[in-house]
DNA sequence: TTTATTTCTAAGCAAATGCTTAGGTTAAGG
DNA sequence: CCTTAACCTAAGCATTTGCTTAGAAATAAA
């Protein structure tokens, strides 16, 4: 018995990740996200509650999209070679005119200062410990590996798709393909 | 034939610097800085033109602190291996109270849009290729390498570093130490 | 059609931002 | 001891921030 929205939660979070993809969550504004929503203030603060919740709405919406690449990486059975795909996945994924966006996660993470909300962090890491987990999954599936071996790699690993995150938004495509292809040489 | 300044400018920079390294460019605000550097915002602003200016001669400073490890690097002759050192410096040199706060040029590289002011991006690529020339001639140290490999293995060690930078907010030291190991095995 | 209830528009709020300025304070040169 | 030029203090400016609210518009039920 009353006036329907005149708009698609789910849409509108679609492009209010985008903004915050390509912008960072302190330098993305409400009245930004108000004009790329194609929604009033008040309609954003009444479905999301606060520019938080937006993010933290955002994050969801990320991770159902990356969810394409992440889920290949689970289903893959042939180690490392499984991994190494998913980190040209994950350049193709954050491609845009050619220019690259890097993750909506690591992005997050590197705004961390003491005061970053805790909850924002809690996402954050649960989702990146997810993704250290299936390489360790993959990288069992090969011989010879103790679990410690695994989990140390895992790191190594995580800290090169950490840095390709940032680099692929400064490196062209060839010296991005050079450093995956090293970087799997050692392990 | 007038008053002296009652503060040194290269002494207030330096606490600019610690600022900055900590929060990032667009969170260390004008109150903030004024409040660190113990000098009114008319003397930042007299001495330093605007808020851009205090952080450029803050990179300054931060390029004068970093240059002792740079030194080392540069005057090392053992290869691979003094790169190495150089990794485990640079954590030694970005820790802080069992904190580590990356490096002042990666953080300002990971806050970067397409706004970012140009003088800016113009000393951090420049920093930035320093080290990476750095890297280069270590590498160039050691027998049967091309000059190309040595550049792709070097942009790979700096994809290594960027992660570094990131990771070390989040890494205990354990997980960096077997990191730096993976990094430099197959190169 | 009327009524009830939700949604939307647009104006507005306090706080924070980078930067400026008026006016008092200090100290070197005459 | 004056003058004068640079310095410092503190108040203030316009703009932007996240968020709120009064009131108009819309729509399902009575």
């Amino acid at each position: 018995m009353a006036r329907k929205k005149q708009y698609n939660e789910q849409e509108v979070i679609e492009k209010a990740t985008a903004l915050f993809w390509k912008n960072g969550y302190e330098a993305t504004t409400v009245r930004m996200l108000e004009k790329e929503m194609g929604i009033n203030q008040f309609s954003i603060y009444s479905s999301f509650g606060n520019k938080q919740g937006v993010f933290l709405e955002s994050i969801n919406a990320y991770r159902k999209r990356i969810r394409s690449i992440t889920d290949k990486l689970s289903k893959s059975n042939n180690g490392k070679e499984g991994i190494k795909q998913y980190f040209y996945d994950f350049l193709e994924f954050a491609k845009e005119d050619n220019k690259n966006k890097g993750c909506l996660v690591t992005n997050t993470v590197n705004e961390i200062k003491e005061d970053t909300d805790p909850l924002i962090m809690e996402q954050l890491m649960e989702f990146a410990n997810s993704i250290k987990q299936l390489f360790i999954n993959n990288l069992l599936q090969e011989e010879g590996r103790t679990v410690e071996e695994a989990t140390r790699q895992s790191d190594y690993l995580m800290n090169s798709l950490l840095g390709l995150s940032v680099s692929s938004k400064v490196f062209d495509q060839s010296q991005l393909n050079d450093t995956i292809e090293i970087t799997f040489l050692n392990i």
